[in-house]
RNA sequence: CGCGGGGUGGAGCAGUCUGGUAGCUCGUCGGGCUCAUAACCCGAAGGUCGCAGGUUCAAAUCCUGCCCCCGCCA
């Protein structure tokens, strides 16, 4: 991402982006959907920006949950995992997610740059053996923290007395880059964001950092150690590297270099410590670059609470796609949750969001507009004035939302693009245009008009691209919104007029519950 | 105890870093329009910006203390 600051527009690079690996224990929810929609109108955005994108998602695979979720379903890891991989790609498809790959970390692509990182990090002498000592218990094959323990020595599951283990592990030096993450925060102060998630991360790092765990012998769900094949990579270790097998690290260098500069993560605040403190350290141990950027989101809350299997406050991204359809799906979470605090759903809230700014602004401004153009125009749309007073706004919302969309704060990136929506409703209604006759004023008004509906189609693309290209035929043009380069496509005068426009059926019918 | 976040008209948020008319969407009330998806437009009411001090010509914004809510501590 470019910093803040005025946009320079049109410049082109490269911009990877990543969205967590999901862990396959847990089937897709509107909370992974939240982060990966956002992530998709990031990437569609910076397509239009004309970048070199590329958009990773992908889930993380290993580990004791993942390894017994599957003995209690009676299959194996691998199984267990495929077959919740499938949904999640299900879900992706449903909600037009644009990745460019897919990455699993039980591919084999993945073990070989777990091994060569790992190998990395141990031959620069940051990875040494230990003893790992703590409370066990032996049926959940886990170690608890006294704390968690029922009256303090009873497995919380099993409800049976753990023991004092010990065990030998190898142990990753993170307490040697407490002073290196420091110096790497004070250089890079956008590297972090929202600033609130900045300091938290600044907060646990000045507290003082110390070495972890990063081997198991417990368990054999996982990526082999590489000098030591008993043990298997702690499963944290092991899933942030994916960000860097998917763009080629230990297999293409070549690419790797090419994208790993532009590296942008989209995380929540639950896996904040684990991307902005031990992520960029074990990179630096391996001797590479930590990433350019990391925005973090809060929680997406169903009432309140924290979703959870327990609570059953889990939602399924296809329910509501059924009531709003993808792009209602996608424009709520978007606009409705500020990027950085914790949202919370509402279906209430989500109706008025889909009735006031998609079905009656939007949709109805179509409506109406083309209504106008039937009677007024013979069909055909106008060119628009190019001394409209539109004119102006429509510059002023461009560098609004790209601002926003730059910021990664999509909620005022749609609020901004909607100013123009708002715009364009009072200039009709200040014009008149249904009680004039036909004419040169008529087809300025209307012309105008259609001018609005031509960029806001391209500024809201990111968001609702389904819609944007619908609207996009709808007023005669030809090809499609995600083919514009920004900013050209956004500059008052593209609407070339001559054009039949379509009413058609409503853009979004108003939902009345 | 520690760390972090939050407390702004009825609801949800912005503004706080870079003090100086408290902004946006929704809701409410009044008016207009009747092209449009009972949609759209204009206007109004409604806030001592958690509390108490302090700095300042001036504080939602800076400083101090306190209260309440939430999260983290693999």
């Amino acid at each position: 991402m470019r910093g803040a600051g005025p946009i320079l527009p049109g410049v082109p690079g490269h911009f990877y982006l990543t969205t967590p690996i999901y862990y396959v224990n847990d089937a897709p929810h509107i909370g992974h959907a939240y982060t990966t929609v956002i992530g998709d109108a990031l990437a569609r955005w910076h397509r239009l920006l004309g970048d070199d994108v590329f958009f990773l998602t992908g889930t993380d695979e290993h580990g004791l949950k993942v390894q017994r979720a599957a003995e209690a379903n009676g299959v194996s890891p691998r199984e267990w995992a495929d077959r919740t991989t499938e949904r999640f790609l299900e879900a992706w498809a449903l909600l037009g997610i644009t990745n460019d790959d897919y990455i699993r970390t039980t591919e084999p692509r993945h073990y070989t740059a777990v091994q060569a990182l790992l190998q990395k990090v141990y031959e620069n002498g940051y990875i040494r053996k230990g003893v790992y000592e703590g409370l066990y218990c032996v049926a959940c094959e886990a170690y608890y923290t006294e704390a968690e323990l029922t009256n303090g020595v009873d497995c919380p599951i099993h409800g049976r007395p753990v023991e004092h283990l010990r065990e030998e592990n190898w142990f990753f030096e993170l307490s040697r880059f407490t002073q290196p993450l420091l110096d790497w925060y004070a250089a890079n102060p956008d590297a972090v964001r929202p600033e609130t998630k900045r300091n938290e991360a600044l907060g646990f790092i000045r507290q003082g950092l110390e070495v972890f765990s990063i081997s198991r012998t417990s368990i054999s769900w996982g990526v082999p150690i590489p000098w030591d094949p008993d043990h298997v990579t702690y499963v944290w270790y092991d899933a942030l590297i994916n960000y860097a097998t998917a763009v080629g690290y230990g297999s293409d260098p070549e690419r790797f270099e090419q994208w790993w500069p532009h590296t942008h993560h989209l995380i929540g605040k639950d896996i904040l410590r684990f991307h902005c403190v031990y992520w960029p350290a074990m990179l630096m141990a391996a001797g590479l670059t930590p990433p350019k950027q990391i925005s973090v989101h809060g929680y997406l809350l169903v009432g309140g609470e924290k979703m959870s299997k327990t609570r059953l406050n889990q939602i399924a991204p296809a329910d509501l796609v059924a009531d709003f359809g993808v792009d209602g799906f996608r424009y709520h979470f978007l606009r409705d949750t500020p990027f950085g605090p914790d949202g919370d759903f509402s279906y209430e809230r989500m109706v008025e969001r889909f009735n006031g700014d998609l079905a009656n602004n939007l949709g109805n401004l179509l409506s109406r507009v083309a209504t106008v153009v039937a009677k007024k125009c013979g069909g055909i749309g106008p060119a628009p004035d190019p001394a409209s007073p539109l004119g102006a706004v429509a510059a002023e919302v461009y560098e609004e939302t790209a601002r926003a969309w730059d910021a990664v704060q999509p909620s005022l990136a749609l609020e901004a693009t909607w100013r123009l929506v708002r715009e364009a409703n009072a200039h009709l209604e200040a014009n008149e245009p249904w009680k004039a006759d036909p004419g040169p004023e008529v087809d300025k008004v209307m012309g105008d008009a259609l001018e609005v509906l031509r960029i806001v189609a391209v500024l809201a693309t990111p968001a609702i691209p389904g819609t944007c290209a619908e609207l996009w035929h709808r007023i005669g043009l030809s090809g499609s919104p995600t083919e514009q380069t920004l900013p050209a496509a956004a500059r008052w005068g593209g609407y070339p007029g001559g054009l039949p426009v379509e009413k058609g059926a409503a853009l979004f019918p108003r939902i009345t519950t």
